[in-house]
DNA sequence: TCTGTTGTTTCACGATATGGAATATAGTAT
DNA sequence: ATACTATATTCCATATCGTGAAACAACAGA
């Protein structure tokens, strides 16, 4: 029937008694990149709820600036107050914190910009961005979701990832954002297999043409793979001569941040 | 009873059947850089919630990645889906699109950070910041909330404000935040009156020794300020010479933003 | 003017959020 | 060890609060 794509209102069935606050945060889940306005019977179409309800909740987050109007079209945006809580979470996030100083050492150890990315749902999302010290490298990227499979943190993550978590992830087609990008199922499998080796995990022109990014996990307590941090930058700098040296740089920031978060090695 | 401080559930009543969202937007609010992790029990007595109704809130909360807990001492901390939603806001925000090319020229005419910020409650929110060509200057505020009576754009939002409003926000003290507050309320009305007249405020060591800004507002079609620009640097650097063509720079950026704005003078 | 679409308000119903009480799980002092 | 205190978590009966159909209002296009 919804001719729109649908927004999945969270598959995993969620605590009892929260149906309201599932719906409402589904709902500021909806807004992207991509559509950063939504008209109401749109978003309740795509999101499965009654126009009623989705004005209701909608009515809720705008009172509470989470949400605002456009004058003009009367469509629904993000508001002020999540710039300032998504400021805050960042700034007190302890990842985020725990990791900056190493974070840039080796931006200055590798001239390069450094980047902290964590996992959420199928994407990596920038934590913490160190820009390069050469010029030119202005990303801007923290707060940013990227593609998991196209970046050299996501594929970190995703070698993580048990084969069944994986197979699921591989079951859906691999969108192409360059020549490069690895969209043969197979072939990223024997990707991951490599980086789970080594250690280390390269992107080279597979996000955007003539970037290139090195990454390493960063592995917690549990000897989970919490995070992975990474170096990138034009390719042309980022020549297949200094990779290797690049690579030990960045496992070895990487460890730093392990051992803080209390693993250690053997 | 309630010895912690009291988290106000917004006075302004909500609309009805939104009573679970809005205590659960309230719950995220009270995250704070002061205070970035909350236990279950502090938080639902600041919040005058029942504890049950709290550790419920919070669990969809946590859920959906909107708040994380520390393993460690079990806290609960903002999340990282808020950096990311936080991101999109900001990306998504036309103010700060508009913003940013003005923001840039103004950044690089004057030689210092310029910024943009918005009302948010008591506080300034910044939406955007360049940082000045001149070295030395990261500041890495966006998404921090800032004191409005210690700020150059906080001033200049106040000075917008009715006497009604202002006197509300009058009553209760002005912390200092240096020796050069301005804490005496008539001190602050006399020099509101003189924004409001000349359209640009001065905070010099106001809200950290040694460091000073320009700001003007940013008007929309309906007359209303919006918006505020500042630029600002180390005192040194913004000497009293300085200041007037540097209050000429912002007025003229504030003027085009708003006349993007569909403001039209007259 | 009519028609289709949007956003908004109303309201009766019952599903859903609520909070007291009971339980579990620490951490601290005795 | 044991008791004690302060946490966090689960259970469950109750009625409050969220729900969605329907009706209304405000447009835009034909």
């Amino acid at each position: 029937m919804a001719s729109v794509q649908e927004i999945d209102l969270h598959a995993t069935e969620v605590y009892p008694g929260t149906q309201a606050v599932a719906r409402a945060l589904a709902l500021l889940k909806a807004f992207s990149d991509a559509q950063p306005e939504w008209a109401l019977s749109d978003l309740a179409q795509a999101a499965g709820l009654n126009k009623t309800t989705t004005f209701r909740l909608l009515s809720a987050l705008e009172a509470e600036r989470l949400l605002m109007r456009n004058p003009l079209s009367g469509g629904y945006r993000l508001g002020v107050e999540l710039i300032a809580i998504g400021g805050t979470a960042m700034r007190s996030n302890p990842l985020r914190a725990m990791s900056r100083p190493v974070l840039v050492t080796l931006a200055e150890q590798s001239g390069e910009a450094a980047t902290l990315e964590v996992q959420v749902e199928n994407c990596v999302l920038v934590i913490d961005e160190i820009a390069s010290s050469n010029p030119m490298g202005m990303t801007q990227d923290v707060g940013n979701r990227l593609p998991i499979h196209a970046t050299a943190t996501g594929k970190v993550l995703l070698a993580a990832r048990t084969d069944a978590a994986l197979a699921g992830f591989l079951a859906e087609p691999l969108p192409a954002l360059t020549e490069q990008t690895i969209v043969d199922p197979d072939c990223l499998r024997r990707e991951l297999a490599r980086v789970r080796q080594e250690g280390v995990a390269l992107a080279v022109g597979e996000l955007e043409p003539g970037f290139t990014a090195v990454a390493a996990p960063v592995v917690d307590r549990e000897r989970a793979v919490v995070a992975a941090i990474s170096v990138g930058g034009p390719s042309l700098r980022l020549t297949r001569e200094r990779l290797p040296s690049l690579a030990a740089m960045v496992q070895m920031a990487a460890r730093q941040i392990s051992r803080q978060l209390g693993y250690w090695p053997g």
